[in-house]
Parts: structure tokens; sequence; C-alpha cells
DNA sequence: TAAAACGTGACC
DNA sequence: GGTCACGTTTTA
């Protein structure tokens, strides 16, 4: 009863209320793009939604209109950027021992998921998130779902669609690969994961303002709790999972 | 164990 | 150089 209260949580009047940044968009230029045309009663348990809509979804026109990509080309997810664990854990080389067995074939489980045709975002919560890889695993992974988020792996940070999925795909990237140069270049430096932009706290644009995160921001540095990410909550490990295991267990069944 | 504080990566 | 916010450390 209180997580559906949370996330409706204090609805901010007006983004007036957004403290002074979280520029009419929060999400940042490729965030934004994640223009979800949901009637936001989808992630709100409000019985009117128009109300709330208004301040949290703003349908700002700004928005809409794309300036045929930012002078910065957000450079595409190549695969290693996203293969890379923020644990340090190459998830390449397990990739790449998959792939070699024909078992990652790289299809975008967007084939509908995103069509919109669908009003029913089956997307509760963190699950929504991650579920995308859901099939895959279910028809023919020999990994338990468990095991995915096990090296940073995480869909919902890097959705795989964003790579085979056309335009959409790849302007609603959120937590696409990480910059280049904090990737290589940081020295071992920890690479931050991003948002995923698409849980229901990602999609909210306003700063509440009231809860901890917000009053304290000046020392806290937190996004507002009703804004945090699903996905970002989970530890990137997974709750009691080594990674360092999984990846062995991952040689071990391909290379004895 | 959760919350607060802090350091700093990422982005502008 | 400033802001935002993720991840880690410290504190309660
Ligand atoms: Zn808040
Ligand atoms: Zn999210």
């Amino acid at each position: 009863m209180s997580t559906a209260v949370d996330i409706a949580g204090p609805s901010s009047p007006d983004q007036a209320h957004s403290s002074a940044k979280i520029p009419n968009e929060p999400l940042r230029p490729s965030l934004k793009r994640s223009n979800h045309p949901y009637s936001l009663s989808h992630y709100i348990s409000t019985p009117s939604p128009a109300v709330d809509v208004k301040g949290l979804i703003q349908p700002s026109p700004a928005q809409e209109q794309r300036p045929t990509q930012p002078s910065k080309p957000r450079r595409a997810p190549s695969w290693p950027d996203m293969w890379e664990s923020p644990s340090g854990l190459h998830l390449a080389h397990a990739a790449e021992l998959l792939m070699r067995a024909g078992l990652l074939a790289l299809t975008p489980a967007t084939t509908e998921q995103a069509s919109g045709s669908g009003p029913e975002e089956d997307e509760e919560d963190s699950s929504g998130c991650s579920t995308d890889f859901q099939p895959f695993l279910g028809a023919w992974f020999p990994f338990s779902p468990a095991l995915f988020p096990l090296a940073g792996f995480q869909m919902g940070g890097g959705h795989w669609r964003s790579t085979a999925v056309g335009a959409e795909g790849i302007e609603g990237l959120v937590a696409e690969g990480y910059s280049p140069s904090s990737l290589g270049g940081g020295g071992g430096g920890r690479r931050k994961r991003k948002r995923c932009g698409e849980c229901v706290p990602c999609r909210r644009q306003t700063n509440c303002e009231q809860c901890s995160s917000c009053r304290n921001r000046k020392r806290g540095h937190q996004i507002c709790k009703y804004r945090k990410c699903e996905e970002l909550k989970r530890k990137p490990g997974g709750p009691g999972f080594d990674s360092r295991l999984g990846l062995k267990w991952v040689k071990h069944l391909f290379e004895g």
C-alpha cells in the first residue's frame, strides 16, 4: 500500500517545483526522446489522471521536435561497451562464448513491445525493464534470468534493442553504453549506470520536493526518491549473486 | 540495516 | 566550471 502510493507520491503541482534544473525535460537529451504517449494513468494509481498528467508528463511541444539529432551524435552503442560490466567483469567474453554457440541472437524483443499497438505496458515496476529478455531465457537460454543481472548486464540498463532496433530504439537509448572517454580512459574508474528511462520512476518528470532526497539535495546528491530508477535501485550484481561465479559458469558451460 | 554524507563520473 | 545524480562510505 505504500509502493503504489509512493510512485504517485507527492505529485508536485507542476514542474515549477522541479527545483531549478530539470530543465523542462529532466531527462538528458538521450532520455527525453522517450516521450511516451501513455496516459499516465498507467503508471499512476490516480483516479483522475488528467490532473496529474499535466504535472507529471507535461506534453511540452518542445520535446516533440527533434532537432535532427543533437550536435552530439551520441555514438551508437557498440557491443564491447555494453558488455563491460560495471564491476569490471568483461561480459564480452561470456558473450563471445554464447554467440559462438549461436545462442546469442541479438534479436530485439521490441517487435511489438515498442509498437505501441498494445496500450498495456505490462510494465510492472522493475520487472518491466528486464522483461524484454525474459522470452529468450525461457526459450533457450540455459541460464536463469537471475543470472543476467550478474555482471551488470542489466537489460534494463542497456536495452538490447538499442543496437538492433531502428531509430526508435536508438533514440530512446538511455543507458546505452558508457561514454567512450570514461570507458578505458578513466583507468579502472568504475562507470556509473544510467537510468533505464522506462520504469515508472524514470518517467516521472518532476521532483516531489518533499522526499528526503529532494529536501536534502544539497548534501544528498540524490535524485528524488520517486524518480529513482527501479533498475538502479537493484544491486548491480543482483542480490547475493557473485558475478565472477556467473562468468565462470558460462565458461564452464562451453569450455568444459 | 537504512539513511545521510561524500566523492566523483557524466554531461552541459 | 557548474549541475546532476550514481556509487561508496560513514553514521545512526
Ligand atoms: Zn522527491
Ligand atoms: Zn528506470
